[in-house]
DNA sequence: GCGGCCCTTGTTAACGCTAACATTAGAGGC
DNA sequence: GCCTCTAATGTTAGCGTTAACAAGGGCCGC
C-alpha cells in the first residue's frame, strides 16, 4: 500500500487531474470555474480527466484560496434574548454554510456605547453589518455605517433608510390580519395598546389595526387606544385604563406580547375570565406568549429565517458594492403567521 | 491606512493574534485546541488577545490543514425557551471560537420523536451530543447515546449517569440559600411549590428548602408544600391551594420562575399586594422573572456559561475517547447567584 | 517581414491553519 | 558541574485551490 507523502488522505486533487490531462493545475481550475479563455479541446481533455478520476474540488481549499471571504459583523444591544438566539441560529447557520465569518458584538444601551461598539466592529475589519432591532432604527448608528461605507442590513425595522438592505415582515398586514381575526370572532369594541413611539413598527401595527376597523365599517376614531412602551409595566397602566371604560372593550390587541401579558394579568386581577369576558391578542410570539395561561394568540415572525436572510442579503449587498455597486440595496419581506392560542374567543354577549 | 498585502480582506488571522500575544502562531493554535502543553500564563495571554481581536479560526483553513473538526449535536425538546436561548448563545460562542460545528436539532415531546430526532442527529455524523434539560434525564435517550458510543454532556441534570459528563449548579445549595433569604426577612410561614417529579433537580431544590427550615428551628413537616410541574398552569393550581390556607403563608418559594409568575398572577387576582402581603421567590431567572411586575427574586444559573462549558467539556470528552479513553467523564459545578428583585420583602405583620 | 497585440497556458505565491520536527530552557540525577 | 530528560515553544512545510502576473504563440497591419 502506497503511503501518502502528505498528512491527510484527501481524495483526488486538482494536480492529479492536471497531470492526467497533460496541463497545469491552473488550467484545470479554469475549466472548473467555467472561465472562457480555454480552448474547447483543452477543456474537453480536462473534463475527461475529471470524469475518469471522479474528481471533486475540495471546498475548503477553494474557500481559502478564493478572495470572496467576507467578514460579517452582528451588532446587538438588548433585544429580547429569545429573539436574539433564534436569530443568531439562523445567521450562524447561513454564514457557516456559505463559509463566511460572523463576528458578534454586544453593546450597552446608551448611544455612546453603541457608537463605541460599532467603531470596534468597523475597526476589526468587517465588510458588512447586520443590525437586529432595536439598533436597526438607531439613526446615529445608521449614519455612522453609511459614512464608513460598509454594507448593512436592518432586521425587522419599520422604515429603513435608502442605504441599507432590510429583512422584515409586513407589520401593517400582520396587525391588519390579527384585527380581522378579532372582528371575525364577533368583537366590535376592540381596544389597542400602541408600541413605543420611537419605533416605526409601532405606527405600522397601529395603522393595520385602524384600517381593518374601517374596512369592517367601524369608525376607527371611536376605537379605544392607549399608549404603551413595549414593556410589561406600560401594559399594566394601559390595561387599567382600557378596562375601566364603559362599555368595556370585549377584546384588546396589544402591539407586543409583553404588554398583552400585562393585560392578561390585569384582567385576572379584575376577576375577568379570559377569553370568555375578554379576548387578548399580542404580537411577536415571544416566550411569554406560550408560558402564561391562557396562552396568547399572537403574530409570529420567522426569526431564524430572518437571520439566514439577513446574512444572505448582506453577502449579496457586499458583492454588489465590490462589483461597482449599480442598483439599490434589496428589501425582503418574510411571511408572518397568526398563532391562535387560548386567549381569544367569541365575545360572550354579542 | 495600511493596505493589506494579500488578496482578500479576511478577518483576524492566527498570526495577528500571535503577534499581539507575543507568541508564535503555533502556540495560539495549541491554545485554541485546548492542548495541554501550554503554560497557564501563556494560555491566558493568548485568550486575552483572542478576545480583544475577536478572533475566530477560519474553518476552511482548519479543515485544509488537516485538523479534525468535530461536529457537535445539540438536541432539545422543550425546556424553557429562555433557558434554551441563553444556553445556545453560550454554546454557539464556544463552538465558533474553537472552530467546531454545532448542529441544533429540535424534537417533539414524545419518547418516539425524541428517539427519532436523536437517530437523525447520530446519522448526520455528530461526534458528540449536548443535552440540555429535560432530555438530560431521559433514560431512553441516554441509553441510546451510550449504545451509539458518541460522547455526551448532560446539562443541569440532577443525578447524571456514569457515562456522561455533566455541567450544573448546586441546586440544593441554591434552594437552601434562597430559603435562608426568606427566613432572614422574617418569614416563618413559607409555602413551597415542587418541580416536576421526573426531574432530579426538583428533589434537590425541595431538600434545600426543607433543610434550611430545619436549621432555622422550624418543623419542615409543617411547611405547606404543593406539587407543581414546572409550568405556569400547575403554578396557578398550586398557588390557589397555598393561598387558601389558614393562616396564609407570608412567602411562597416556587421551584421555578414560571410557577412563581403564576403565584404572582394568583396573588393579584386575590387582591394581595406583592411583596407587602406576600413574598414570592422563583428559581432559574428566566426572561419572565424580569418581565413581569413586580420583578421576581430568583436564583440565577449562569446559563450562557453552562453552554460554553458544555461544549468545551464535550470537546475534551471526544478527544479523550479518541485518544483511547482512560478515565471518566468530567463533572463541572458552576456558581449560581441569588438575584434579589421586588417580589420579596419582610412580612407586613410579623 | 516584423513589431505589436491578444489569446491561451503556465508559474509563483499566497489563503489560514496545523502536523511533524527542531529547539530551547529548566529540572533533576549522579 | 555535567549530562540527560522532559515540558514548552518555535520553525518548516504543505494541505488543495486560485489571484496575479509571466510567458509563449499565432495573427494582423503596414
Amino acid at each position: 500500500m502506497e503511503k501518502r507523502r502528505g498528512r491527510s488522505s484527501q481524495g483526488v486533487t486538482i494536480r492529479e487531474v492536471a497531470a492526467r490531462a497533460g496541463v497545469s493545475p491552473m488550467t484545470v481550475s479554469r475549466v472548473i470555474n467555467n472561465e472562457n479563455n480555454v480552448t474547447p479541446a483543452t477543456s474537453a481533455a480536462v473534463m475527461a480527466a475529471i470524469q475518469e478520476l471522479k474528481y471533486t474540488p475540495n471546498p475548503a481549499a477553494r474557500r481559502l484560496a478564493g478572495s470572496e471571504t467576507f467578514r460579517i459583523g452582528l451588532l446587538y444591544s438588548n433585544p429580547s434574548v429569545a429573539f436574539l438566539s433564534e436569530f443568531l441560529l439562523g445567521a450562524l447557520d447561513e454564514s457557516s454554510k456559505t463559509g463566511h465569518q460572523l463576528v458578534v458584538e454586544k453593546c450597552g444601551a446608551t448611544a455612546a456605547t453603541e457608537k463605541a461598539a460599532l467603531q470596534k466592529l468597523l475597526q476589526s475589519g468587517v465588510d458588512g453589518i447586520v443590525l437586529p432591532p432595536p439598533l436597526c432604527e438607531a439613526k446615529s448608528i445608521l449614519a455612522d455605517i453609511a459614512k464608513s461605507g460598509v454594507a448593512a442590513v436592518a432586521v425587522a425595522a419599520g422604515q429603513p433608510g435608502p442605504d441599507v438592505a432590510t429583512v422584515r415582515i409586513d407589520n401593517y398586514k400582520a396587525a391588519h390580519r390579527m384585527t380581522q381575526h378579532l372582528l371575525s370572532l364577533g368583537h366590535r369594541a376592540i381596544g389597542f395598546i400602541k408600541g413605543h413611539p420611537n419605533q416605526t413598527v409601532s405606527d405600522q401595527r397601529l395603522h393595520g389595526f385602524l384600517d381593518a376597523l374601517s374596512e369592517a365599517g367601524l369608525d376607527p376614531r371611536a376605537a379605544p387606544i392607549e399608549q404603551g412602551y413595549f414593556n410589561y409595566r406600560s401594559g399594566l397602566a394601559a390595561a387599567d385604563k382600557l378596562l375601566a371604560l364603559e362599555p368595556r372593550p370585549t377584546a384588546i390587541f396589544a402591539a407586543n406580547d409583553d404588554m398583552a401579558a400585562a393585560v392578561l394579568a390585569t384582567a385576572h386581577r379584575l376577576g375577568l375570565n379570559v377569553p370568555v369576558d375578554l379576548s387578548i391578542a399580542g404580537f411577536d410570539d415571544t416566550l411569554i406568549a406560550g408560558t402564561i395561561w391562557p396562552a396568547l394568540t399572537t403574530v409570529r415572525q420567522p426569526i431564524a429565517a430572518m437571520g439566514r436572510a439577513a446574512v444572505s442579503m448582506l453577502l449579496d449587498e457586499m458583492k454588489r458594492r465590490r462589483g461597482g455597486g449599480g442598483g439599490t440595496p434589496a428589501q425582503q419581506l418574510l411571511r408572518h403567521t397568526l398563532v391562535e392560542r387560548e386567549s381569544t374567543a367569541a365575545p360572550s354577549k354579542p
